[in-house]
DNA sequence: TACCCGATTTACT
DNA sequence: GTAAATCGGGTAT
């Protein structure tokens, strides 16, 4: 599989200066940390993304992609930019951005944003949360605060008519250096030593430190 | 058709 | 620190 990769990998060198379309076909553990620092928008709500973790597909043990695709998981093996939708533990539900090619599965997991816009309805949505970094300090935190559900599965997050949008803000700045934490995934079994738990250094809205 | 389990959160001890 | 809640998909009957 790497072949299909050689090309991108190049690329994302400069991802900074990409379309997010292109970059969204690289390799998930290369993507998960250029999409730091973006925002993601549903409605009125907006977040910053401040952590995520790298689900590589096929060859990678921990995603839910590793078997092969079913009815479930098919998303992941379509074309990048769209979201995938899970629910997890039978009790939240769980985003993650599709990357690589198309026919290539992969795709990076939201588990963090920064609230930006529409607070009081993420307030109205996260009742238990306490703090406003609470909001959004979780995969499935996040959903309920965007109000992220099954139903915006498979959503084209590029096209601006989608209900969710990822976009580059104006003042966006790539997360590396001394700003970027890098650790292993969090909460899965199976290849637990890749670091491919990205997040910004010390941001109060992640889910656990780094 | 049955059983098992999970990329988690929350409440309670 | 620990356990309960809750349900769809995967794997085995």
């Amino acid at each position: 599989m790497s072949a299909a990769f050689d090309r991108h990998d190049t690329r994302t060198s400069e991802a900074s200066t990409q379309d997010l379309d292109s970059l969204l076909a690289g390799r998930a553990s290369i993507v998960a940390r250029l999409l730091l620092g973006l925002t993601l928008t549903v409605g009125e709500r907006s977040g910053r993304i401040v952590e995520v973790e790298a689900y590589e597909g096929t060859d990678d043990p921990a995603s839910h992609a590793s078997r092969g695709p079913t009815p479930r998981t098919g998303i992941m093996f379509g074309p990048p930019g769209r979201l995938y939708v899970y629910l997890s533990y039978g009790v939240h539900w769980c985003a993650n951005i599709v990357c690589h090619p198309d026919g290539v599965a992969g795709a990076v997991l939201l588990r963090a944003v920064e609230p930006l816009a529409g607070v009081d309805e993420m307030w109205a949505d996260r009742p238990s949360a306490k703090r406003e970094r609470d909001l959004g300090s979780g995969p499935g935190k996040l959903c309920a605060a965007l109000g992220i559900t099954s139903d915006h599965n498979g959503v084209d997050l590029l096209d601006e008519r989608a209900p969710v949008r990822l976009w580059r803000p104006a003042d966006h700045r790539p997360v590396d250096g001394g700003d970027l934490a890098v650790g292993p995934r969090v909460g899965i079994s199976k290849a637990v030593d890749r670091p491919w738990r990205f997040g910004v250094a010390d941001n109060p809205h992640l889910s656990r430190p780094f």
